[in-house]
Order: C-alpha cells, then sequence, then structure tokens
DNA sequence: GCCGTTTTCGGCCCGACTGTTTTCAGTCG
C-alpha cells in the first residue's frame, strides 16, 4: 500500500508550489487530493489499475496523472522539476515564524541566505532594510523570530503539556470568576502531539485582568507578544501558549474556529456558503441581509447548519461532517462508560505495586473487574514471571479479590520473542497479551512473521502496543503493516489494544479507526506500573474517539459477569489448540 | 488544479495584523 509515499508526493508539490507563488487553489487542490488519499482504507495501487483514481474527490485529470506515473515509475518527473527549480534551503528560512514562501525566495536570490544562521547574520548587519519594501522593523521582526524559532519546542507529546494546561485555566477561572476558558485548537481535539496551545477566554470587560494574569504568572518564561485581546508566552519547556480573548456573545464561535481543524472548519463554511450563510469567528451570519443567527455556543452553530455538535475529537475532515448531516454519528465512549481496566503490572514483575494496591484503586476509580497482566520470561531485564509465580499470583489475587471486593483477574503480558514464539501461555491464564519487546528495529517482513507465528499459534488473546512506539522522539513505531496485521487479528478473533499509556497511544486514534470499520474489538489497557498510572485511562478513552469507537467496540465497558463470561470462552479456545 | 441539478468558466473559507505603502501584499491562524 503505497497510500502514505504518494500524500507525501502530494504535499511536497504544494509546497513547492507555494513558494513559486503559484494560485493559492491550486495548491489547496493538491493539499485536498493529499488529505482524501491519506483517509483511504483502500490501497491507491487498486483504484490506478482500475483506471478509478479521478472518482476520488479533490483528485482530476491531472493529480492522477502524477499519481499514477508515481505508482508505475517510484518519481514524479514534476516533483524531479520543481526540485530543481526551487532550492531546498528556502525551506528552511520559512521556519522562521514571520517568514513566508516570498520572502524566503527573495532572501535566497537576492542576498544569497542559505541558513538561518546566515539570515540572523545579514539582519545584524542591517542589510535586510535594503531591500525593497523592507524597513528597519521588518529586519527586527525577523531577528525576534529568530528567537522564537530557537525556543520553540516543535510539536510536543500532548501528556507533557496537558497537566499546565489544565493548571492554567483552573487559575485563570479561579482569579477571575469567568466560566468561559477552554483550551482549543489540537489539543481540545486530544491530537497525541500539539504545536502551540490555545487557550480561549470569552469576557466583554475583563480582558486587560486576564492577559496580566496570564502574563505575569509562574508558568510564563518570556512574553513574546502581547496586545488587548492576546497575548503568547513561552512555557519552561518552551512551550508556546496562545491566550484569546474573545466578545462573549462570540464565544460558541470562536471555540469552534479556534479548535479546528483547518480542513474541519472549511468543510462547514462550505456547508454556510450552500444555506446562504456566512461562518467566521464572531459567528454565523445571513449572506444577505448580515443578521447573526447563532455565535454564542458551539451548539447552536451546528445547530444551525444543519446538524448535531460534533466532538472535538472528530473534527478531522474523516467523514464527520457527513456524518452529522446524516444523523450517523458515532456516539462515542466516555469515561463513565468504563467498568475494568486490562493490562497492569504488579511487583511480580516491573510494576511498583502490590495487587492489593492495584486493586484498591480500581475500586477508587469505580471499576468493577480489573485484569493483570504481569510480563512473563523472555523478557531479560525486567524479569517476567514463569508459569509456578504466575499461579502462585493467582492464588494471591484470589484472596485480594475477596478483601477489596473487586473482580480480580490473572492474565499475562506474553512476549513475542525474536522467532515468533510465545512466551509464555497457558490455557489457565484469564486473559493472554502478545506484545513485541525486542528486535523492534526489524525489517517489516520479520515483524510480520513474528506476528503472524503467533497470532496463529493460538496462544494469544489480544496484540498490546501494537507498533511498539514512544512518542516524543523517543522510539519509532516499529515497521509494521498495519492492515496486515489487523486483517489477521479479525482473522483470528483476537481483540487490539489501545495502549493508553501517554507516550505511547498505541494503537492510535486512525489505527483505531480502521479496526472498528473493520469489525475488531478493542480494549483500552493503561500498562500501569503503578497506582497513579490508573489514571492514564482517560487518554485511551480520548485516543478510541479519536477512531470513532463506541461503547460496543471497547472491551472495558463489560460488565464483570460479562467480561467473566469473555474470559472464559478465551480460555476455552487456547485449551483447544493447546490439547 | 478541481468542480458543476442555475455553471465547462469562474469561482474556490475567512479575517486580522503588519509594514511599507498611497492601495496592498505577505503572513498567520
Amino acid at each position: 500500500m503505497k497510500n502514505k509515499e504518494v500524500v507525501e508526493m502530494l504535499r511536497e508539490i504544494a509546497e513547492y508550489l507555494t513558494i513559486k507563488g503559484e494560485s493559492r487553489f491550486k495548491i489547496s487542490a493538491y493539499e485536498k487530493a493529499a488529505h482524501v488519499i491519506e483517509n483511504l482504507t483502500q490501497p491507491i495501487e487498486e483504484l490506478d489499475a482500475l483506471g478509478k483514481l479521478t472518482q476520488l474527490p479533490g483528485v482530476g485529470k491531472s493529480i492522477a496523472e502524477k499519481i499514477h506515473e508515481y505508482l508505475t515509475t517510484g518519481k514524479s518527473s514534476y516533483l524531479e522539476e520543481l526540485k530543481r527549480e526551487i532550492p531546498r534551503e528556502v525551506f528552511e528560512l520559512m521556519e522562521v515564524p514571520g517568514i513566508g514562501p516570498k520572502l524566503a525566495m527573495r532572501l535566497y536570490t537576492e542576498l544569497g541566505i542559505r541558513s538561518i544562521d546566515e539570515l540572523e547574520e545579514a539582519a545584524k548587519q542591517g542589510r535586510i532594510r535594503k531591500m525593497k519594501r523592507m524597513g528597519v522593523k521588518a529586519e527586527q521582526k525577523i531577528l525576534k523570530g529568530i528567537q522564537i524559532y530557537r525556543m520553540d519546542a516543535g510539536r510536543v507529546p500532548l501528556f507533557t503539556i496537558r497537566p499546565l494546561v489544565m493548571e492554567m485555566v483552573s487559575y485563570l477561572k479561579d482569579k477571575t470568576g469567568i466560566e468561559r476558558i477552554s483550551p482549543a485548537g489540537s489539543f481540545r481535539r486530544w491530537r497525541e502531539d500539539v504545536g502551540d496551545v490555545d487557550i480561549l477566554v470569552a469576557t466583554d470587560s475583563e480582558g486587560q485582568k486576564v492577559i496580566e494574569l496570564f502574563a505575569s504568572a509562574e508558568w510564563t518564561k518570556e512574553v513574546l507578544w502581547r496586545g488587548d485581546t492576546k497575548c503568547s508566552i513561552v512555557t519552561p519547556t518552551g512551550v508556546q501558549v496562545d491566550l484569546r480573548v474573545v466578545p462573549e456573545d462570540s464565544w460558541g464561535a470562536a471555540l469552534q474556529y479556534f479548535t479546528g481543524s483547518k480542513a474541519h472548519n472549511i468543510r462547514l463554511r462550505e456547508i454556510a456558503i450552500s444555506k446562504g450563510l456566512k461562518l467566521n469567528e464572531y459567528g454565523l451570519y445571513r449572506e444577505d441581509t448580515g443578521q447573526k443567527i447563532a455565535g454564542l455556543t458551539e451548539e447552536e452553530i451546528y445547530e444551525a447548519l444543519g446538524m448535531p455538535w460534533i466532538p472535538p475529537e472528530l473534527r478531522e475532515d474523516m467523514g464527520e461532517v457527513q456524518a452529522a448531516l446524516q444523523g450517523k454519528l458515532p456516539n462515542l465512549i466516555t469515561e463513565d462508560d468504563i467498568r475494568g481496566d486490562i493490562h497492569m503490572h504488579t511487583n511480580y514483575s516491573d510494576g511498583a505495586d502490590s495487587i492489593k494496591a492495584m486493586a484498591l484503586k480500581a475500586k477508587e476509580l469505580g471499576y468493577e473487574w480489573i485484569v493483570i497482566t504481569d510480563h512473563a520470561i523472555g523478557l531479560g531485564v525486567v524479569g517476567g514471571i514463569d508459569y509456578d509465580t504466575w499461579k502462585k499470583e493467582y492464588e494471591e489475587a484470589k484472596q485480594v479479590e475477596k478483601e477489596v471486593g473487586i473482580r480480580i483477574f490473572v492474565g499475562i503480558e506474553a512476549n513475542i520473542m525474536v522467532d515468533g514464539e510465545v512466551m509464555i501461555s497457558s490455557p489457565d491464564m484469564d486473559f493472554v497479551i502478545g506484545s513485541i519487546h525486542s528486535g523492534l528495529d526489524g525489517s517489516r517482513e520479520k515483524i510480520m512473521a513474528r506476528y503472524k507465528k503467533a497470532i496463529y499459534s493460538g496462544l494469544i488473546d489480544s496484540i498490546g502496543h501494537p507498533t511498539g512506539r514512544l512518542l516524543g522522539g523517543i522510539r519509532p513505531p516499529m515497521d509494521v503493516d498495519i492492515d496486515q496485521l489487523l486483517s489477521m487479528a479479525k482473522d483470528k478473533g483476537l481483540f487490539m489494544e489501545i495502549n493508553a499509556y501517554p507516550n505511547r497511544l498505541d494503537l492510535n486514534g486512525p489505527n483505531v479507526f480502521k479496526a472498528k470499520n473493520m469489525g475488531i474489538k478493542l480494549y483500552i489497557g493503561t500498562d500501569s506500573h503503578a497506582t497513579m498510572q490508573m489514571e492514564n485511562m482517560i487518554y485511551g478513552v480520548h485516543t478510541a474517539r479519536r477512531g470513532w469507537a463506541e461503547k460496543k467496540d471497547i472491551l472495558n465497558t463489560l460488565s464483570s459477569d460479562e467480561m467473566e463470561e469473555l474470559i472464559e470462552k478465551l480460555k476455552a479456545r487456547r485449551k483447544a489448540i493447546s490439547v
């Protein structure tokens, strides 16, 4: 499946066209086509072979030809030509806030600037102010931009910034009494990583006060920009946070607008136009009279556009607008639906806490049951357990079950070894997660061969953290053919894990979406190694929501009796295999 | 470059800010 490569090619073309100063409509045509193919579940090669590329929305004759050429020759002559025409260094200059395609190209050709260091030097020497339509202020703006660029932490995993942002919101609410304060942007959509964070405040009279509080708080390492309605700061970890003050009667429109995504917003505005309306961040207006018909809440905006409110996690232009218009939005799983946690470790292997501590925490969280899955042998460093130790753990769990009054199932997290062997599994065990913990950098063929052998052995019930990735640039995902993996899981009736450990989130939203659409059942596992980590369930729930998962798709919503029934079936299935 | 149940041409999502300008292009979100 070469969808990803094609998407990258189209995006690259769009980037080069931007620098070339091509019509923005032509550029967005490439971006739109890329977006459509990105969300395609079918291999693009199949469509091409059938000559059906132009049936995709946003793909016409010209783009179809370029895709066809790429699929048959492995490259695009159009892109190659663009690359010859425009130097790669220009992209680096565009990384500086305030420098767009036009200026970057001019700096490259008129001053011969090849890097951000050279740009800084030129600005300091006063060479930039000598260019046409540039002045001293523009030069200083560039120097400021370079400073911001160097401070920028880039996209960071959501969990690294979420606690601080929530603290900001509650602090500002407490100090001002304003109710309508909320994060927006990709943060509110629960994207796994975020760039800048936007916080919105609705107030007609206290804007100055809020901005003062925000700018002078402890979390502010530096104020980048401060005005009447906007203030940008950088946190000690280098994340930019923008506070925006909006009029009270525009709260809903502003929240909708700044939550995005951009593609989702464009979709909504197209619908507004088709109804003779106009949507912007201040409200929804009649095109003819200019009369405002909605804006106070997000709900009334969506309603006026003829659809129910769409949860932020879905706003990625993955078909949610059409689903909403047809009344077919999924009824997304919520935290309240969660009745148990699967995948957790105790001090039997590498966890910090006892079975009892974990059980008590589960009870505090309002759960009916938990599935403990300590590491099995075959995992050197963490001291996995063998069958006899597992048996002991099982006995202890039965004791704790009575003491604490919560159903405790005891499974195992079995290693899928480099040769695909499963270490270890038994029909006695309540739930067997198969996970890869070693040889993560193997080739796609090797990884898939391991998965295949493990899945078809009949010894495992699920796949744990299927790609093995760690967010924040710590570890890339294994080279997994996710479609093939899901097909095998579907074939053998395995469950797929949504690992809720906040730097895993694995499966991620898009892959949950794929699994759900294939009819595969999933579960959320916190992979907790201490009681506190059981609170990470929230990350798993929102990852599931980003994949359109409903209550019925997720095992954690089963009652303890239903879970027990399922587990008996799984044990019987494993027993039948091992005889 | 794509698209069409008023259209095969002329539209295409919207608005703010900035700096260098006599009317707007470039950048950003």
